[in-house]
RNA sequence: GGGCGAGUGGUGGAAUAGGCAGACACGCGGGUCUCAAAAACCCGUCCUAGCAAUAGGGUGAGGGUUCGAUUCCCUCCUCGCCCACCA
């Protein structure tokens, strides 16, 4: 049998699709309804396409021209995020401009794209490095900041003294510099942040909008985290003050037994400093006043990743203060520890070790008391404690005066009444959701559009200015200081106040990742407006976006920070009022690991290249291939000898198609419809490798009979989306006048489909004992009168009495006989 | 520690409003073609007994509901992913 030469058809068809247009998206079309399918934009790496793109990609593009065929107008995009540290590296390396290798990269991008047949509208594409772009992305920061939404404070990032870099939290990797493994260390920096937090429960709620996978929605959720809190005032003994302690379970509050500081604590510099009000208040040891103050030195020392290692071993100082629980009136030891974080909370803690494993190692270790507050189901109230045992869903207080014998969550909301109506402390809603970091010290990213004047202060460089250019720099090191490269360029740095038009300076930081990335999905739509983001009238008509595919990773970072942004530009009125959320739908997509199971990498020689895999076995092999190898949505290896599996069928299907005749044989045409059914549904369901077996299955099982052009052309239409270049060719050589590719979806011929029998199993007791032919719509007497008849049925009922008959219409006869 | 998800042949995986477990593919065994190999094609392939028809067992372990459970419920075990000294 004859292989379809791909290498021949590959590019004759390339090159006629370049000049049709087949896949544009027309603004505002009226004939059909609007559907814009999304799949996450790549960076453009110097490696070229991966196969996880493929993948991903091919996914999204089968996806799109099924609704295509399906007779919408799909809007199906493609563009760059090409901000970001490997261009920045290999430009440090090789001394090439970074906007050159974004160049060179996005044009290798665009060309393997173009190869893999992906249908995107290119005359839509975007770059987020392109001035015309960031823009926008820098025009939305001005507007962050005009609604108080952006603030500068001083904050500690992480930072690699090797690297001499500040790095971002998803830079560091157990602790250290992704890049050249040092440890990171902390570095207090002036930073810009937004306040994403003042969105989250926006966050949380417009999630009602959307149709996001469970997986994906809780994922957010429980990165928001919202919860409800108490501060509880106690009275430090011998003073005026009070220590504001924060906690979401006041039920275990007669379990506690001391109080803990972090390092951090505003109490804490009191004490170490004789001078302060607290030392007039009441007696401490300097002994103590250099203990703790050692301990604060030292705990500065450590990163914070280093103190958030699980299981290290508790440590601590005596402050010779105690709170008084005014709920007792016990007087509880405070102690400083670093294993309470300032940014949690209030910074201060009530230690309850019968319920917790950090308080009960920390009890343990300083010889305090345990006690049970809580008894679980099992009974036990041994004092010793397991870690989470806090958290039993069930537990019932005990040795709790007036909560005794209430459950947890009752309790809980007991104890908060009691204590805000005694006046002893307040309730408040927390988030686990931090505000956004929003400074980087490198050079290839958007400029942050900001002028700071010694008389005006920080000041938005004004809208008809944008966008600020990144400038050309001699070097993309970064510098000793922890300031951008930028920082070096002061012909650039030094400018004029645009409100007062005296000396200023101009932010040399620069935005992180995902400012580019936020506001992506609405450039599409209007991708050449120098007059906004994207017009009005067609985000009214494209938004939202009906479908987005992308990975897991991105679930609680790019989507999170996306639809905040989103949902920003909507309250300034920058999008559409009508809709409120940017993405309809969420589908995730697997991961495809090396042959041997294990995650692609350079290190390991397990990479497979895309490009190496069209170029031997064709394009529409590779394609169907990897939609083939397991569920859209799961982790996969690589295999070649199933590839090869692919690579027969897909010769199989040509060999055959090519061979149709005028009439189809018995069979086929009830065949082929059934097909079309199964491969409609699961298409639309993501269900890809089921929609190739099930071509497969057909295929075995009509190969020997003949299929009629009419048939054979509805095979090639079905098979279109997975296979683009074979399926045209045969579109061509069944005699078809235009592409394959812009055609209705074929319809199922319900009425072929009606007459053909059905094979219904019959069960004896639980066991299957035969099987009878029956029409779909018969009647339950017929269906009993066949199956009676049934040989081995008979031998199995014969002489016993039926208690029962069941006949599931088009499922299954059941039996029941004792 | 928390959240989410998953356990099915030698392998990737099918089948869940409860209804023939193992589709499809790989691998393996046998065969056709060939001087030979590759390719291609044909037959077989969950386990046990049997030439076969058929019978018994079988979806991580144990229990439950049901005429019927891979699917639903309870207990337990194992694995994966994300997050994490979140008080």
């Amino acid at each position: 049998m004859k292989n379809y030469d791909s290498k021949k058809i590959e590019p004759k068809w390339q090159k006629k699709w370049k000049s049709q247009g087949l896949y544009k998206a027309e603004d505002f079309d009226k004939d059909k309804e609007k559907f814009y399918c999304l799949v996450e934009f790549p960076y453009p790496s110097g490696e070229g396409l991966h196969i996880g793109h493929a993948f991903t990609m091919t996914g999204a593009d089968v996806y799109a021209r099924k609704k295509r065929m399906d007779g919408y107008n799909v809007l199906f995009p493609m563009g760059y995020d090409a901000f970001g540290l490997p261009a920045e590296n290999y430009a440090i390396k090789m001394g090439i401009h970074p906007s050159v290798a974004v160049k060179q990269n996005t044009e290798t991008f665009r060309r393997q794209m173009e190869e893999l047949a992906f249908s995107f509208d290119w005359d839509r594409e975007v770059n987020t490095t392109d001035p015309d772009y960031y823009r926008w992305t820098q025009w939305i920061f001005v507007k962050l900041f005009e609604k108080g939404l952006a603030y500068k404070e001083e904050k500690p990032i992480n930072w690699c003294p090797s690297c001499k870099i500040g790095l971002a939290n998803e830079e560091v990797v157990d602790g250290k510099c992704e890049r050249c493994g040092a440890e990171a260390t902390k570095k207090n920096l002036s930073q810009w942040i937004v306040k994403i937090t003042d969105y989250a429960d926006r966050l949380i709620d417009g999630l009602e909008q959307t149709d996001f996978v469970k997986k994906v929605e809780m994922a957010q959720v429980n990165w928001i985290d919202r919860k409800q809190w108490i501060d509880i005032n106690y009275p430090i003994k011998g003073t005026d003050r009070e220590i504001v302690v924060s906690t979401t379970r006041p039920d275990t509050n007669f379990g506690s037994t001391f109080v803990v500081l972090a390092p951090e604590h505003p109490l804490v510099s009191e004490i170490t400093n004789p001078d302060s009000d607290l030392h007039k208040e009441v007696d401490i040891s300097d002994e103590t006043v250099k203990k703790v103050k050692d301990y604060v030195v030292e705990t500065k020392k450590k990163s914070e990743v280093e103190r958030m290692v699980i299981d290290r071993k508790k440590t601590g100082v005596f402050t010779e203060l105690y709170a008084v629980n005014r709920i007792d009136g016990r007087e509880m030891p405070v102690y400083v520890t670093d294993f309470v974080l300032s940014t949690i909370g209030t910074g201060a803690v009530v230690g309850v070790p019968g319920h917790d494993m950090r308080d009960f190692e920390f009890a343990q270790k300083f010889d305090l008391p345990v006690m049970r507050v809580v008894v679980g189901s099992d009974g036990d109230t041994s004092p010793v404690t397991k870690r989470g045992q806090v958290q039993e869903e069930d537990g019932k207080m005990i040795n709790s005066g007036f909560l005794d014998g209430m459950d947890i969550h009752k309790a809980t909301e007991k104890m908060m009444d009691y204590i805000e109506k005694k006046g002893w402390g307040k309730r408040t809603i927390r988030y686990h959701l931090r505000d956004w970091i929003f400074s980087r010290q490198h050079y290839w990213g958007e400029p942050i559009p900001m002028v700071n004047c010694e008389k005006c202060g920080w000041v938005p460089v004004p809208e008809d200015q944008l966008p600020v250019v990144l400038p050309q720099v001699e070097k993309y090191e970064p510098t000793d200081t922890g300031e951008s490269p930028l920082a070096v360029m002061t012909d650039w740095v030094n400018t004029e106040c645009p409100k007062c038009g005296g000396p200023a300076k101009r932010e040399t930081d620069t935005m992180p990742n995902w400012a580019g990335s936020d506001w992506y999905f609405l450039r599409y739509l209007d991708n050449q407006n120098d007059k906004e983001l994207a017009d009005m009238k067609k985000m009214e008509y494209w938004m939202p976006v009906d479908v987005y595919l992308g990975g897991d990773e991105h679930n609680t970072l790019h989507l999170l920070y996306s639809r905040f942004i989103y949902q920003f530009l909507w309250d300034i009125g920058a999008v559409p009022k009508s809709i409120p959320e940017p993405y309809y739908r969420r589908v995730s997509h697997g991961v495809i690991l090396g042959p041997d199971g294990q995650r692609m990498s350079k290190s390991r020689g397990n990479v497979i290249v895309p490009d190496d895999m069209a170029k031997e076995y064709g394009v529409d092999v590779l394609r169907t291939y990897m939609m083939f190898m397991g569920p859209f949505e799961g982790t996969m290896a690589w295999n070649d000898n199933a590839l090869k599996g692919v690579q027969r069928f897909v010769n199989r299907f040509n060999t055959y198609i090519q061979g149709a005749a005028d009439k189809s044989d018995k069979g086929v045409e009830v065949a082929v419809s059934k097909l079309v059914r199964k491969v409609s549904d699961d298409l639309d369901s993501f269900q890809y490798n089921t929609a190739i077996a099930a071509m497969m299955e057909t295929l075995n099982e009509i190969e020997g009979k003949k299929i009629s052009k009419k048939n054979a052309k509805v095979m090639v239409q079905i098979f279109a989306p997975f296979a683009p270049y074979l399926t045209e060719e045969l579109w061509e050589i069944l005699g078809c006048k235009g592409s394959v590719h812009v055609t209705s979806w074929p319809k199922v011929d319900e009425s072929v489909l009606a007459d053909e029998e059905i094979e219904i199993p019959i069960q004896i007791n639980g066991k299957v004992r035969g099987t009878v032919k029956v029409s779909p719509d018969v009647s339950e007497k017929a269906v009993r009168e066949a199956a009676m008849a049934v040989e081995n049925v008979k031998k199995h009922v014969e002489g016993k009495d039926i208690k029962k008959f069941i006949y599931v219409p088009g499922r299954i006869v059941t039996i029941v006989s004792p």
